[in-house]
DNA sequence: AACATTTATCGTAATATTACGATAAATAGC
DNA sequence: GCTATTTATCGTAATATTACGATAAATGTT
């Protein structure tokens, strides 16, 4: 116990809930609105931003990346996070349509 | 350690988190599938629907109460879950501007 | 080559999550 | 009132997550 059934579930259930989980910490929503925002995707600056170690905003954004949702491309001895435009699109479309699927109607 | 650090970030930026969280499961987005696709609700249905005990998904099905997207109403000894149309409709607001904010221009 | 800068990884600790069985609580029917 | 049915909660165990400091790895600069 404790680990998740993934076996049990189908590929678009996992994949559906694996962005969502990504997406589900608030310290990755602010990593995710600052690349949106900014010119700036430097690692550096990234944790210049949040109120977290270098160490632990490292481990956020490699879950981002783990998930497909930012790419990251080295520069010099720095790194720059950026939005993948793919795979952005990707995940709108699939949870939107989660969204989308309930029109309204309940039984109770 | 090992706790998000919540104060840290917004109202915002923690609800969105929250919200996704709660989608961040397999078993969760199959309780919220099937009460979109079936016109039954009751909370047994959902238990013989998935690979889970009862226990299991009692919780689950607590957690998306937890976070809004679903009510339940007693209906009898049973309990009836369905979609809180309004929480959802904000969710997907929610969650649809954070991906429409991307507007595909990246820096690097 | 030595050094500074930047990022990733390792080790560790605390808390959270997932899952189950067992039990409790609430309602319906006899 | 007893019994069956349904759901929630409790207790527990295993794994995952979050966070940090320390260290390693990689690059650029002197």
């Amino acid at each position: 116990m404790g680990l998740t059934k993934t076996e049990e579930f189908t590929k678009t259930q996992n994949d559906l809930a694996s962005l969502a989980k990504a997406i589900g910490h608030p310290a990755r929503i602010a990593i995710l609105q600052f690349l949106i925002k900014t010119k700036s995707c430097v690692c550096g600056d990234i944790v210049d931003e949040l109120p977290l170690s270098q160490s632990t905003v490292s481990q956020h954004l490699s879950e981002l990346k783990k998930a497909g949702l930012i790419k990251g491309e080295i520069d010099g001895p720095s790194v720059c996070y950026c939005i993948d435009e793919k795979a952005w699109g990707k995940a709108k479309k699939v949870i939107g349509e989660l969204f989308d699927s309930y029109t309204g109607q309940n039984c109770c």
